[in-house]
DNA sequence: CGTACTTTTGAATCGCATCAAATCTGGTGG
DNA sequence: CCACCAGATTTGATGCGATTCAAAAGTACG
């Protein structure tokens, strides 16, 4: 085999591990060999409100929070990314509009931005492909704003499970605290919503997910 | 000058008037030919939940809300669209995934939907125009996130005149009801923000705008 | 075994939703 | 011009649910 130049993963041997199915899918052959991995540690930022892009990140595995950060250390999880592209918006702008944390150990793809831009340039299929991610996270992001339009916690919770788990179950792999800044509520609201609905019957919850349990009414 | 297909539009004709700049600007030549126009009256659905997009709507005067509705006709205001496409999402669709309602007298120009996606397929400067007013969308909807997670009716008021407005300048033209709804909570609060607001020289408001007072702090 | 963090419970307080009612407004028709 | 109506605006009172502060118990990790 040719010897190529050395790059930070050798995607060329390496897709097959790498790269996830979904992203085989989507990324076109030139785009895969220009994939780099990275490694990001718990609390480490991925990327920084400001800073100019310079490359698309991909979840792998683990977690990312979007966040943005009041001036006195308040910070707000816009969204929670465990597997896709972080923050796809960000392909076209100049500078990141919110801090992209990670909220475990977390592996990622890198894309560089220039090249991922010429490829929707000349490639309508891949453009096209991207453009329905986008059109995606614009649809979860509306599902979001209805979510934190609701009143009280269980009504939250409920629609978070009902929109976003798949047959009731929704993983809490990263635990309530960081679930309950992205419903906007107060941990110990919601730690107090969830023994409650376990009290009548609402919900279940494992070390893993809450499961929402089957209304029986008469 | 040749006779053409009649169309709901003479859009050849009337492009400087129909067509509004950033229209314009976006759309190939050959779009244009196919826009048509349409009056909505204030109340009437611009398109429904469910329904299969045939049309792109650009919102030229008059304001459209999307919403969606509960079980029990609670309604809530994901967005409100005073200028520009409603809902570019739907573009890559197969059905609405909400309700677009006309808040007022509204004017709309029509464009069709496959028309829209050949396009995208055909022109990458198009498709790179359509990219970023996805990313605009994207962007708009993180801060509306963002503003809902803030606790109280003031924190929201200043977010969005502060993020949504121009020069602490933010347009009311619908009412405090529909602003109320867009920042989720009710009318009354939103009264009682304002008028404590007004009180402490915080906030002006005319009949069209609330306009954010500069602070002179010690 | 100590440290840091999460989970849990408790109590006090506050802001908002809600219901109610009065006033104001613009528009319509007699 | 007035009577009337439908909405919007405004004020009031009440109760609930969430935030907040506090502290204890549990858990993971070196």
């Amino acid at each position: 085999m040719v010897k190529r130049t050395p790059k930070q993963y050798d995607c060329n041997h390496m897709n097959h591990t790498i790269l996830p199915m979904p992203l085989q899918e989507l990324l076109p052959d030139g785009l895969r060999q220009l994939a780099g991995g990275a490694l990001i540690r718990k609390g480490e930022h991925v990327f920084s409100a400001g800073a100019k892009p310079q490359w698309m990140f991909f979840v792998v595995r683990g977690e990312v929070a979007l966040e943005r950060s009041g001036a006195h250390g308040e910070h707000v999880i816009l969204q929670r990314c465990r597997g896709g592209f972080v923050s796809e918006a960000s392909l076209m702008v100049d500078a990141y509009h919110c801090d992209a944390i990670a909220l475990e150990e977390t592996q990622v793809i890198k894309l560089p931005v220039a090249a991922l831009r010429a490829e929707l340039q000349s490639d309508p299929i891949f453009s096209s492909r991207w453009m329905r991610t986008l059109n995606a996270e614009i649809m979860r992001l509306r599902m979001q704003c209805e979510r934190l339009s609701l009143h009280s916690v269980q009504e939250r919770l409920l629609h978070l499970i009902q929109t976003e788990g798949m047959a009731g179950r929704y993983p809490i792999p990263t635990g309530i605290k960081t679930l309950a800044s992205q419903l906007g509520v107060s941990h110990e609201a919601l730690y107090r919503t969830i023994t409650d609905m376990k009290k009548h019957a609402l919900l279940d919850r494992t070390a893993e997910a809450l499961i929402l349990m089957p209304r029986n009414e008469g």
